[in-house]
RNA sequence: GGAGACGUGCCGGAGUGGUCGAACGGGGCGGUCUCGAAAACCGUUGAGCCUUUACGGGUUCCCAGGGUUCGAAUCCCUGCGUCUCCGCCA
């Protein structure tokens, strides 16, 4: 598997755009504040000054024996044999002083796009500042929670749920954070996740996509999971690591690709299983099935051209509130302030549900645009149709939404005073018109 | 898991040490012709980095990394990848 630096030395330059950084290093600055980075442009412009310095001797070095070289060439040709032997001891001279400053360049470089590398993207300008989720900024709030004339449970708490999630056998199989659903819960995730696909590529126009759920190490820093994040994923033995969100094989689709402006934009769904080690989240939603280490999502991805991209992440979280309304439930839709985005994110909408047996509402969903951050890492882009050089294209991200956590809203938001739970209408037809799971934990 | 073949530009495909950023063909783009289109003909057509106000100049890239050589797409080594056959297998 390929080690970081090789991967590092082949993407020169792209992390973020340094010719913005050296025009502007205040303002660089400034938009890293407010995500709490310390300021890194003096850093930046320094490595960069002399990586830059460093390629031009190179360069310099390597033109002189070039030509020198070249020379050489003539006189073996003319039969000049002095002046043969004169060029071929100066391009052997210049051999050790060629390597060592190329090599000085090469490290140069490293050095910068390792920095580059661990810095997060600049958040769009109208994300609102703030620490952490409690200065989120709500934008929507759709439909109201339900008035329960019982007292509302959780939903491992719902009698009849209670028969078909089983933690303890799942933790015999696997430990703490996995569950083993059976029965009618089973059959009501696999018709959530069904429903939700089905409702992309028909109604919302994404391309039906099945991907791998092992990668290769580069696209997880095409994506930017790595190499900061490394910690909240697994890896096999044999060096593929287990995608935490289809984000990263969609994504990647384009990875190191020079696209047509009219393949944009492009849009993907996929239901895949999830992974993530849960690293930091110690002793957070321990009980039911909210945070696992495994779980399904039905993931939205679309490249598209720069001007577009804001309004593409409109259109893409209206995707994943569409679903929310269809199943019936309650939802806010909140910006993430600042210090709340991920390190890959421009702007993110969080949307989440209510759950009446925690009286709040969770995170379903998280749609972000990313601007040019996994495009430049991935080296994406596409070729303009009007001419010139190609330009990076624009990526986005959302969950559409997270099949596990949907099936925990559908399940409280439906439970009645028996401990049975009424179904949402349009999941009828993925359960062959049954509508409600019984007290008993049965399907009718 | 065993054996073999291969990795060149948008695509196909030459090139086995200098004159190769790369023949030739296709495609794309521009033009001539045409009422228009097709055909034909002519021309043109990669990317990154450094430098320059600009024009331009320099440098790197023929999977990647090392090596041989005055000089490598071409020779050597290693790695990665793809494909084919056999075995195994959902």
């Amino acid at each position: 598997m390929g080690k970081r630096s090789e991967f590092a030395n082949q993407r020169t330059n792209l992390m973020l755009d340094i010719r913005m950084i050296r025009d502007n290093p205040a303002a660089f600055d400034a938009a890293l504040f407010r995500r709490k980075v310390a300021p890194v442009s003096a850093q930046i412009l320094a490595l960069d000054e002399a990586r830059r310095a460093k390629i031009m001797a190179a360069e310099t070095a390597q033109a002189d024996a070039n030509a020198a070289a070249k020379q050489v060439g003539a006189a073996k040709a003319s039969g000049n044999e002095a002046e043969f032997e004169r060029q071929r001891a100066l391009v052997a001279s210049k051999k050790a002083e060629i390597t060592a400053l190329t090599d000085e360049a090469k490290a140069a470089d490293v050095a910068l796009n390792d920095l580059l590398l661990t810095i997060p993207n600049l958040p769009h300008d109208d994300v609102p500042n703030g620490a952490d989720e409690h200065d989120n900024f709500e934008i929507k709030k759709h439909g109201s929670p339900r008035n329960f004339d019982f007292q509302p449970v959780e939903h491992y708490e719902i009698p009849s749920v209670m028969p078909g999630m089983d933690f303890e056998t799942a933790a015999k199989l696997s430990g703490s954070r996995f569950v083993l659903l059976s029965g009618a819960v089973a059959r009501v995730h696999r018709a959530l996740a069904q429903f939700m696909l089905d409702t992309h590529v028909e109604e919302n126009g994404l391309i039906e996509t099945n991907t791998p759920v092992m990668v290769r190490e580069e696209m997880m820093y095409g994506t930017g999971q790595l190499p900061k994040f490394g910690e909240d994923s697994y890896q096999t033995t044999d060096g593929w690591w287990l995608i935490p969100t289809a984000e990263v094989t969609l994504t990647n689709i384009v990875n190191n690709a020079t696209v047509e402006e009219s393949y944009l934009p492009r849009r993907f769904a996929a239901h895949t299983l999830c992974f993530r080690s849960e690293a930091g989240s110690a002793g957070r939603d321990t009980s039911g099935m909210l945070r696992q280490h495994q779980f399904e999502k039905v993931e939205m991805v679309t490249v598209c051209h720069p001007d577009h991209s804001d309004a593409e992440h409109l259109r893409m979280t209206a995707c994943a509130e569409g679903i929310l309304e269809k199943l019936g439930l309650p939802y806010r839709t909140v910006v993430l302030c600042t210090g709340d985005m991920g390190a890959g994110a421009r702007r993110t909408h969080d949307i989440e549900v209510w759950l009446p047996g925690q009286n709040a509402y969770r995170e379903i969903s998280s749609v972000s645009t990313c601007g040019d951050y996994q495009a430049r890492r991935m080296n994406a882009r596409f070729k303009p149709t009007e001419g010139g050089k190609p330009e990076f294209l624009h990526t986005l991200n959302g969950s559409g939404l997270a099949v596990g956590r949907c099936l925990i809203a559908v399940l409280e938001n439906g439970q009645q005073a028996d401990g049975s739970v009424m179904l949402p209408e349009v999941l009828h037809p993925y359960l062959r018109g049954k509508t409600t799971i019984n007290a008993n934990g049965t399907l009718v």
